[in-house]
DNA sequence: TATTATACTGTTCATACTATCAGTATCGGA
DNA sequence: TCCGATACTGATAGTATGAACAGTATAATA
């Protein structure tokens, strides 16, 4: 689809967002030349002509500032993303039946892409600020690193701790005095998925 | 602050938008003149003149395209919320220099629907799931109900907290051991919007 | 009643901007 | 070793665009 940028290319295309976000508007030749400390226009030129080649860019021809970013983390579509509610035992994630509704989640609300909201239950995770009832935005994701907090299933039921990996153990670390952590062998530790973000609507409940 | 829109030059504001967002720039007086059905460019310059003189774009004089629609040109559409950033003392929350980016914030993701998202600064109501760094979707509102998390101005501060109400006094209510409830006469009171929800972005910061 | 804001038409002019041509230099692959 | 892609400098031509000026007409306001 789109190639791999070079890094100059890469400069350049983030010179055009930033002008965007600063100023609202694209910048012209002249200004990506003088911020990227060209001497001529012209090498902002191939570079843009390089960007639109690979896809990253629409350029509309004769047009003053006539530069679109494409594919833009900022304004993406729109995508409803699944809301799952209690998780019944023995099912995966994303069953239907586990699932409450749809929930609009547009492109670049989160920096990572979530794959779906979970419901949370419970007050496991309060002084991590995650309390019963929020939304939380879950990457789906096999693997984790230490320290993530993570969407996890122990014994068929699905929960949410942070995650903090030892030699062959890992242990599953609830924000919450009245908890206790939960210690796992690593090879039966099934991660879900990664949490990247959180969604509270205070008129909900 | 920025005073009320003609039919017209809403209108033309309208269309401003409709061009930003289907071709990632701003019309040129031209193109305004021509999606109106003027017969002059000067008509759009003259509306473009009473944007910016009513606060509701900013114009970049000599510049191609130089339209930037400004965050009180936000307040009206559909799934664009301004972000406030740091408060400066004395200017009012929709003042430019607060305004941090938008963010995209679909109808229907909370039930009330914000009227701008406010990033917010320290950990007075950690308690309430509220932490440093996190977006507290607000809902403009001069009054709020006892028990409601309210954002308020203490001494030409912005602050986030409980609100309290006795009979001639208010209190605010940080959620938070380390911090003192502030009591304040409640015709002192300044009540900037209510808590209606909550973003957290966890790969933000 | 005079004045000001709104809402335009029409023209001219300077300049902001894009497109294109002509080069130079470096690098990796066929 | 030749070729194409990358990464520029530098200059010119022509168009796109904004600004200014001169008008007209209407509705609201003081």
């Amino acid at each position: 689809m789109s190639s791999t940028l070079t890094a100059r290319q890469q400069q350049v295309l983030d010179c055009i967002r930033e002008s965007q976000s600063e100023t609202g508007m694209a910048p012209t030749r002249a200004e990506i030349a003088e911020r990227m400390g060209f001497q001529s226009k012209n090498a902002a030129s191939d570079h843009l002509r390089a960007l639109e080649r690979k896809g990253y860019i629409k350029l509309h021809g004769d047009r003053s500032r006539g530069i679109q970013l494409l594919n833009s983390a900022f304004w993406g579509s729109e995508d409803e993303l699944p809301v799952v509610g209690k998780v019944a035992a023995g099912s995966p994630i994303e069953a239907v039946e586990n699932l409450e509704r749809t929930v609009p989640v547009p492109q670049g609300l989160f920096r990572q892409r979530p794959t779906y909201l979970l419901r949370v239950q419970g007050d496991s995770m309060i002084d991590a600020g995650i309390f019963d009832g929020d939304l939380i935005a879950v990457r789906k994701s096999q693997t984790a690193r230490s320290g993530e907090i993570v969407v996890a299933r122990i014994d068929d039921e699905v929960t949410v701790k942070t995650l903090k990996l030892n030699r062959n153990n890992a242990t599953l670390l609830p924000a919450n005095e009245a908890y206790e952590p939960i210690r796992v062998p690593a090879d039966e530790l099934i991660i879900e998925g990664i949490f990247v973000g959180l969604i509270r609507d205070t008129t909900a409940h």
